[in-house]
DNA sequence: AAGCGGATTGAGAACCAGTCTCGAATCCGA
DNA sequence: TCGGATTCGAGACTGGTTCTCAATCCGCTT
């Protein structure tokens, strides 16, 4: 987790930004919620990532851009935008929650590196269905899952040499 | 999410806090760790306990037994169990951390209600070998794996009756 | 049993992500 | 353009968790 800024999403980088913000207008007129500057600019860089954000990371990119908001309008905008569905809320065991956009139902979850933080995504096409079949047993009705590996990338040679001195001394220490 | 301190645990009873504390003085001295007062008194609430305990919980306990220690020695000794592999850290979306025992390798994951707070556990014969399948497709070397299903519960009239409300409005209010 | 070196403890301060407050600014339909 | 409702934002606040460091405890040796 040295750095925890360079997270990566496999996601392709979609030029969808611009279909998303429509959606977002069309979503915020239905509720009768204003379509205001902030809340366009705090979408727009979501949007148009392709990483994990934090809130601190959007608040970064605003001043990038010659823009600025109130934290308090960053983290209303974010839970704003979780709530419309427009985006997924996630902790990746920082301290912090990082956001991302939820492009339909592009349903993935995610492989935490601890050496490196970096975050890359997977889907197996099993897994719907075993979650389901679990709840249904327990009698329990999913709303939303969280599934997180977290473990040792082979994306640079650091990581790799951790994997190997982990193997070497074991799982217990 | 009304009462955090009724969440449950589907794991029986175990008469085994005994052995496990056993297990902890081991640990401990291999390690060349002191065995203290405190360490003792804080283990041995996990580990007779069949709840996911926060810090709070664990602070509360030692006070009913006429015992005491600094929060700062309940955080430093439930992370010390977690290192050793004798407890896992769970994360409900309170804005805290949970603590419980790890008895051996009983893995199992949780059925989070967001009604009620409840939490529950499952297993699935099948869930290990999927997420297995998923890292190493990936070049992913797994460590620890974080499966939560967030829903709605049966174990309570209040948390039936928001299934049925949540059900004819539908997700997307 | 007493001494000793090193690790732990604990009260409280510090830290920090996230929330709240409330007057000012903005939005948007008419 | 106007007006009423909503949002914005600077900064105070909250609460879980970590840090500080002098006093204490542990476990080993004599």
């Amino acid at each position: 987790m040295s750095n925890p800024s360079t997270t990566v999403s496999t996601r392709p980088p979609l030029g969808c930004a611009a279909v998303m913000m429509q959606v977002l207008r069309g979503e915020l007129r239905e509720r009768e919620l204003p379509f205001t500057h902030q809340r366009e600019a705090i979408a727009q860089i979501l949007f148009e990532s392709t990483r994990h954000l934090s809130a601190d990371d959007v608040a970064a990119s605003l001043r990038q851009r010659g823009e600025h908001a109130g934290k308090a309008t960053v983290y209303r905008t974010l839970a704003l935008l979780v709530e419309l569905g427009l985006a997924t809320e996630h902790d990746f065991d920082e301290g912090f929650k990082r956001y991302e956009t939820q492009v339909g139902a592009a349903q993935h979850d995610h492989l935490i590196c601890t050496e490196c933080g970096r975050v890359s995504t997977f889907h197996h096409p099993e897994l719907d269905r075993i979650l389901a079949e679990a709840a249904a047993e327990k009698g329990f009705a999913p709303i939303t899952r969280q599934v997180k590996i977290f473990g040792t990338c082979s994306e640079s040679a650091a990581c790799r040499k951790a994997l190997r001195t982990y193997r070497e001394v074991g799982p217990t220490s």
